[in-house]
RNA sequence: GGGCCUGUAGCUCAGCUGGUCAGAGCACACGCUUGAUAAGCGUGGGGUCGAUAGUUCAAAUCUAUCCAGGCCCA
């Protein structure tokens, strides 16, 4: 090695000027607030999105669809859309990376309660005498706002995508599509009416959602009753001599309302909870049935002293309701009860174990009666009527009290029901005590008023048909990530009855049924699953309408009367009809984007269940949707074509504070995202997603930034390092062949190909914070740590031409080329950074480099050989018995870098390049050529970290193939 | 209260079907360098693996209970 000797050393040479100090005008700092934008700017001026797309297709690229879950469009976005946005972003680079043509169609949930509410108090008093087709008009202008900011806040993240030709559930082809599959519904005569129990407000006469109430504290009597039960033979089998020839027995209650006695239908019972007779020394004829664990809290409450169990009276609840036993229920004017029943709800908290059940009146209620077999469809289960008065279903001294906001105390049906059981119920009915209790409470949002639950008629969409195909497409075909949310989704649709799809709103899309005017015997409802012909008339006369129009026709009663929606050539045209004026659920139109997005070419996207290549579809959400739009979504694929929406689900979980506590505006523990972002900007932001392991909470605060910050700082400094030594490197002229490079160079190129390779498996398995990990590991103990320590004498000073500096230029080269293409997905405005500062390239990444590398379906598919990317940490998770056991990874599956004393083989220091200058002569520093000291960490790099790690005969491959 | 899940160094994560130190990177301390310099290198100190009890010759790893936290439901 000559490197700066010359004739010339008698001068006082300016030996600085001999040598090759880096140069580049990639930065050190990154200064990503300010550049990022001006980066984002180009990607939509030259349409990056659209290029890479059509390039993918006209390479004929199989195709990888991320269907988007709409996010709600009434505010700016936060850190865990953020978050889902990113990771979105990462599956959908890396595929594209990999080969596939990967669209991305962001969404918004544009319907619904929230800007419905924001937008009536925005309108005040002026809502009043708005029409309903103006009102709409209000609250798509509001959505479409948001829409507008969200849009932005994405973009500025470097999230690539459709963004001119995203869709919204308020679109009119969007709305059409809901119409539609509402169609389908009814076709297949899954849609019902019936009654439940909603939310009611007594003084607005209007079901409240959930949102719409708040809860305040308020005083109402808390009662015990006991209910008489008739003695019979089985009870006698069941309780032997504990129950005397001349034992009174009853069932002991408790209710803090009263009012709603009277419309109790049955009494609950625990299945698996101890239920005994009890009696009071003082009358020891009558005998109560109690839980046993509320034997002592009941007699408290009642300040009966002398009240106890009696010995080896103790059954389980499912003991005692084989015994069919029977009850006279209060103020019975009907004779209807369905007696006792068993309730998984029933709970040995407070109360007595046994639970006043009034279907009419609870949802838990409602739904108990409803699975025991029992109707729930009728209008005297409820008798309350909209403004709050019991009606002819109660007794003649109860009619006309007000359940709740009686002006008068004459009026207060509460007072009514416990003057009557006072006085003796002819039921036999009595009330053992009352106290006054203070409890938490719902009132209406907007008048104050304490609310009830009313059943009122609703439409279902019965799931009773669907949920065994639903729960098979869910164990058996869908790959869940992590693999526990095939558990959790699995046991909520198992026990969801029905969906309640009907709302008692405005905005949204419409319950398209007409129901006669007057009532007629030839029809109820048109149309109806009873008249295939006639339905598919009307449907396709309403979409037609809808596809113009917008759903907003069905408001629209001067342009788009009834009769408008009644076909020319239907059977029923004359018949004077009207609207049912409820909304769907939103559930319902963010559940059907598969077929409005997914299942028309109107958002560029072929439909997975037309096309026959068949695309893997990928739905990537927070594990919230479990109950949200992965269950909606499902349940409507399944009663569509048969089958789940998609083939994978991975969920995320949420942003949490750095105590792993919820962030909170009232706490102050919130990270917003624009504010990272204006501090670190969106690459480092970007670069904390993929650093977290998402399937669990993901923690942020300011020292997890500045720790992400540093990674970043690092990564980038050592990409500078390689780009710095490549200033008059021309890859095609002077790039030395790869079984010519130096044996360090070439290790490390290998090295890189390796990390390459496994990112590109960890990529797949969207393990992303294994990519981060090991391309900070390899930045900081690879490269930085040895490869640029040991070859930047050799860069700085040898010859220009010196074949072993043109082969550490070419392995820096490559390396390069193989950080920006890894961490593209990741951190896309500094990959591009990176790819731009290497001699002969420009462009946009992602390049179409690696197509055809990953094969699409067999990566997916479980079951394939292959296959699958099991779940992480499969060793925490609970298998349900019908869960098929997730496959354990075997070693050489893992995406990490093997270690152990086997890889701890690299000792040289590349012979021939020892520095000249007295200040590169210093000693080597690191423990080279020494085994670890036992009993010390060790952290040379070459006694651990660089393992050879592959058979040598491996190494060419490696070197050609890659990168 | 119920369902599902999580808990390894200050931070982010590895630790395979129980068996050689409980590991990495960062941060921290000390030292070096000043030709990657608002950089770079080396060395070192940090953990009774949430707690307790159990199974086992052996437990971070299996079981039970408890504690803490998250999502969904009540």
């Amino acid at each position: 090695m000559r490197p700066v000797t010359s004739g010339a050393s008698m001068e006082a040479r300016d030996y600085k000027a001999t040598l090759h100090l880096p140069k580049t005008t990639f930065p050190m700092k990154a200064d990503l607030p300010k550049r990022e934008p001006e980066r984002l700017a180009r990607w939509v001026e030259s349409g990056l999105y659209e290029k890479v797309l059509a390039a993918r297709r006209g390479a004929g690229a199989p195709r990888y669809i991320l269907h988007d879950g709409p996010p709600y469009a009434n505010g700016h976005i936060h850190i865990g859309t953020a978050l889902n946005k990113i990771l979105k972003d990462i599956v959908v680079r890396s595929k594209s990376h990999a080969g596939f043509e990967a669209p991305y169609v962001p969404g918004w949930d544009c319907h619904g309660l929230p800007i419905e509410l924001k937008v009536d108090k925005e309108l005040g008093s002026k809502k009043r005498e708005m029409d309903p087709v103006t009102f709409r008009k209000a609250c798509r202008e509001y959505a479409q706002k948001w829409v507008v900011a969200q849009r932005e806040d994405f973009q500025r993240l470097g999230i690539l995508g459709a963004w001119n030709a995203p869709y919204r559930t308020m679109d009119y082809g969007y709305q059409a599509t809901i119409a539609r599959s509402f169609g389908e519904f009814l076709a297949k005569g899954l849609v019902t009416f019936g009654f439940k129990a909603v939310l009611w407000c007594v003084q607005c006469k209007t079901a409240l959602a959930e949102a719409e109430v708040e809860y305040e504290d308020r005083k109402d009597a808390s009662i015990h009753v006991a209910f008489p039960m008739p003695v019979t033979d089985s009870l006698r089998a069941l309780w032997g001599d504990a129950l005397a020839a001349d034992a009174e027995l009853f069932a002991v209650i408790w209710t803090t309302t009263p009012w709603t006695l009277p419309a109790n239908r049955a009494v609950c019972l625990g299945p698996e909870i101890p239920y005994v007779l009890a009696s009071r020394a003082s009358e020891p004829s009558k005998l109560y049935v109690l839980a046993a664990p509320l034997v002592e809290a009941t007699a408290k409450a009642l300040g009966w002293a002398d009240l106890a169990a009696l010995a080896g009276t103790s059954r389980k609840g499912a003991d005692v309701e084989m015994a069919r036993p029977t009850y006279r229920r209060p103020f019975d004017v009907d004779g209807v009860s369905f007696g006792f029943l068993l309730g998984e709800h029933v709970s040995t908290d407070d109360g007595t174990g046994l639970v006043h059940t009034a279907p009419g009146h609870g949802r838990e209620d409602h739904d108990v009666v409803k699975r025991s077999g029992f109707p729930v469809d009728d209008p005297a289960l409820c008798p309350v009527d909209p403004a709050g008065f019991y009606d002819a279903h109660v007794p003649e001294p109860l009619r006309g009290k007000r359940v709740v906001g009686a002006k008068s105390p004459d009026l207060d049906a509460n007072r009514a029901v416990l003057a009557l059981l006072e006085a003796g119920d002819p039921s036999g009915a009595r009330l053992l005590g009352r106290t006054d209790m203070v409890h938490s409470y719902p009132h209406c949002w907007r008048c104050k008023s304490p609310v009830v639950f009313r059943a009122t008629h609703q439409w279902f969409i019965d799931l009773g048909a669907l949920r065994d195909r639903a729960l098979t497409e869910i164990r058996e075909k869908v790959e869940w990530v992590p693999a526990f949310g095939v558990n959790r989704i699995g046991a909520m649709v198992e026990n969801r009855l029905e969906w309640t799809i009907s709302r008692q709103r405005l905005w949204g899309s419409p319950i398209t049924i007409l129901r006669p005017a007057e009532p007629r015997a030839d029809v109820e409802y048109y149309p109806s699953a009873d008249d295939p012909a006639e339905l598919k008339l009307f449907f396709d006369h309403l979409v037609a309408i809808f596809e113009k129009h917008g759903a907003d026709a069905w408001w629209d009663d001067e342009n788009f009367p009834a009769d408008a929606f009644v076909p020319p050539t239907s059977k029923w045209k004359g018949v004077a009809f009207e609207k049912v004026k409820d909304i769907l659920d939103v559930w319902f139109d963010s559940g059907v984007s598969h077929a409005a997005v997914l299942g028309t070419s109107g958002y560029g996207i072929a439909s997975p269940y037309t096309d026959p290549k068949a695309p893997h579809v990928l739905y990537l959400e927070g594990h919230d949707q479990h109950r949200g739009w992965f269950q909606s979504s499902l349940l409507t694929a399944v009663a569509l074509y048969g089958k789940a929406p998609y083939d994978t689900v991975v969920t995320h979980g949420f942003v949490v504070a750095g105590d792993g506590r919820k962030m909170s505006k009232s706490m102050g523990n919130t990270v917003e995202p624009d504010e990272v972002i204006s501090k670190h900007g969106a690459d480092v932001l970007r670069l904390w997603v993929a650093s977290t392991d998402y399937t669990d909470d993901i923690r942020l605060n300011q020292e997890i930034l500045t720790r992400t910050a540093e990674a970043y700082r690092k990564i980038r400094n050592t990409a500078r390092f390689l780009l710095s030594n490549l200033f008059d490197f021309d890859p095609k002229a002077s790039a030395v062949e790869p079984e010519k490079l130096e044996p360090v160079d070439r290790l490390l190129v290998a090295r890189a190909a390796l990390l390459v390779a496994d990112g590109r498996k960890a990529y797949d398995r969207f393990e992303f914070h294994a990519v981060a990990r090991r391309l900070r590991e390899f930045a900081t103990t690879d490269l930085s740590a040895l490869w640029c320590d040991v070859r930047k004498d050799a860069l700085f000073v040898l010859g220009k031409d010196d074949p072993a500096r043109r082969s550490a230029q070419t392995a820096a080269y490559r390396i390069a080329e193989a950080l920006a293409l890894l961490l593209n997905p990741i951190c896309p405005f500094t990959a591009e950074e990176i790819w731009e500062s290497l001699p002969g390239h420009e462009g946009s990444l992602p390049e179409p480099r690696h197509v055809g590398q990953s094969r699409p379906r067999a990566a997916h598919r479980r079951g394939a050989r292959g296959l699958g990317p099991p779940p992480r940490r499969p060793s925490r998770v609970r298998r349900s018995p019908r869960a098929p056991p997730p496959r354990r990874r075997r070693r050489h599956e893992r995406a990490g870098p093997r270690r152990g004393r086997e890889d701890r083989g690299f000792h040289g220091r590349p012979r021939d390049h020892r520095p000249r200058r007295d200040s590169l002569r210093r000693a080597p520093h690191r423990p080279r050529g020494r085994l670890p000291r036992p009993g010390t960490r060790n952290r040379g790099i070459a006694s651990h970290r660089i393992g050879p790690c592959r058979r040598r005969d491996e190494v060419p491959a490696l070197l050609a193939g890659e990168a």
